[in-house]
DNA sequence: TTAGAATGTGAGTGAGCGCTCACGTTCTCA
DNA sequence: TGAGAACGTGAGCGCTCACTCACATTCTAA
C-alpha cells in the first residue's frame, strides 16, 4: 500500500534513485536560495542545479510553492528536533542556567548558517499567504510552555501563554535581527548575557522591597 | 531652478495635477499591497487602481522598485516623525512612565493599520536587496540612544549601543508578532504591561536588597 | 522474458511581467 | 495667442516564468 504523499508532494518516490532525485532537488533549492536569494530560484534553475530536468521536479512537487514548503518543513523539523534535544536535559536545571543555555543554542544555530536561516525566515510571510500550517511554531510554543509551567508559580508573569509568546518571539527576533543588522553580536558573549538578563529580568518577581505585593501590583496596573 | 528629484523619483512633478497623480499612484500602491499583497501589485494594476496610465507611473518613478521605495520612505518618515513627537515630551518623565507610554504608542500605531504595517514590514528584506538606505532605522536608533544616555549611569546594562539595539528590536518585533499571530494582544492592556515589564526588567539594576549582592545572585540562580 | 509501472527528459506553451515610445492633451508665459 | 514645456496615454515589446506533455529509459515482478 502506497504511503500517502504529504500535501507538498505530488508522487511519493518508490525507488532509491527517485528518493535521491527528491533530495537533490531540495538541496539544490537550498543552495540557490542561500547563494542568490528567492528571486533567482526559478524552477528551471533549480532543476539544472540539481542535475535533473524540470519534468522530474514536477513529478515530486506539485508546484514551486510546494517545493519551497517542503524545504521549509524539512528545515523546521530539524530545527525543532535540535531544540527539543537541547531542552530535555535542561528541564531539571535552575532557570537562569537553562535559559542561558537555550539562548546560547539558538544563537549558535543562527551563527552556523546565518544566510539560510535568514532567507527561510524572510520566506515565512510568503508561506503564510500560501496557507502554510503553523504546526512547528505551535509545537515550539508548547515545548517552551511545558518547560516553564512547573516553575510558573514562583515567577512574576500571571499569564503563561502571553509569557511564552513574549519569550519565544523575543529570543527569535533578537537573534534574527543580530544576523541581519549586527552579525558581530553573534560572536559577542555579552550578547548572550544581555539576552539572558532580558529574559530573566522579565520572569523574575519584582523586588518586594518596602511595599506589600498587592500594592505593588496595583501600582503596576495604574502606571 | 528645478529641485533635484530624490533617487526614487524620475521627474519631479511641477504642476498641481502632476503632484496629484504622484499621490494617487502612491496611495493606490498602498491600497493594493494592503488588499492583495505584493505579488498582486503589478505596475499595470497599480496604474489602473490609481486611475492613470502606466506611462504616467513611469514619468515619476524610475521602476517598480523605486515606487515601492518611495512609498516606504513616505511611511517611515511619517512613523519616525510621530515617534519623535511622542518622545520629546517624555524626556523629563521617570523611566517607567516614559517606557510605558512609548510602548503604548508603538502598539497603537500597529493597531491603527495592522495590515499595511505588516506588508511594509515584510517588504523590508526585499528592499535591503535593492540597497535601501537604512537611514530611518539609524535615526530611530539615535533617538532612543539620546533618550537613554542621560540615565544610563543608573541602569544595569554596560553597553549602551547593545542595549538600544535590544530595546528597539524587542519592542518592534513583539508588536509585529502580535499583529500577525495574536491580534487580540494588541487590544489587551496586559500586553503593554508585560512589554513594559520586559523592558524595565532588563534596564533595572539587579536588586541588591537585604543580602549582599553575591547571595542575591545565588538566590536567582536557584529559582 | 517481458509487460507495465516507475522514473526521467526538455522543447515548448501561454500567461504575465516591467517597461517603452510615439503620440495626444493641457498648461505656462513671453 | 502661440510655441514649447509639462503632463498623460495605452498598445505592445521583449522577456521570464511556472508548468505540461509526448516520449525515452530503467526497474520490478510474474
Amino acid at each position: 500500500m502506497p504511503r500517502r504523499p504529504p500535501p507538498s508532494r505530488r508522487r511519493a518516490p518508490r525507488q532509491e534513485r527517485a528518493q535521491a532525485t527528491c533530495d537533490a532537488i531540495l538541496t539544490a533549492t537550498a543552495r540557490i536560495l542561500l547563494k542568490d536569494g528567492y528571486e533567482a530560484a526559478s524552477t528551471n534553475r533549480i532543476a539544472q542545479e540539481a542535475g535533473v530536468s524540470v519534468g522530474s521536479l514536477y513529478q515530486y512537487f506539485p508546484s514551486k510553492e510546494g517545493l519551497v514548503t517542503a524545504l521549509m518543513e524539512r528545515h523546521r523539523a530539524q530545527g525543532l528536533a535540535d531544540f527539543e534535544a537541547g531542552l530535555v536535559p535542561l528541564a531539571s536545571q535552575p532557570l537562569p542556567v537553562a535559559m542561558r543555555a537555550l539562548i546560547q543554542q539558538v544563537i549558535s544555530v543562527k551563527r552556523e548558517n546565518p544566510k539560510l536561516n535568514q532567507v527561510l525566515h524572510e520566506l515565512k510571510p510568503r508561506m503564510r499567504q500560501w496557507g502554510l500550517s503553523d504546526a512547528y511554531s505551535q509545537r515550539l510554543f508548547r515545548l517552551v510552555r511545558a518547560f516553564l509551567a512547573p516553575r510558573f508559580e514562583e515567577l512574576r508573569p500571571q499569564n503563561l501563554d502571553m509569557a511564552v509568546f513574549i519569550l519565544v518571539n523575543t529570543v527569535e527576533a533578537l537573534s534574527h535581527s543580530a544576523v541581519t543588522e549586527r552579525p558581530d553580536y553573534l560572536e559577542d558573549p555579552l550578547f548572550v548575557e544581555e539576552l539572558t538578563a532580558l529574559v530573566l529580568g522579565y520572569l523574575r518577581p519584582e523586588p518586594a522591597t518596602s511595599a506589600p505585593r498587592r500594592t505593588a501590583r496595583e501600582r503596576v496596573a495604574r502606571m
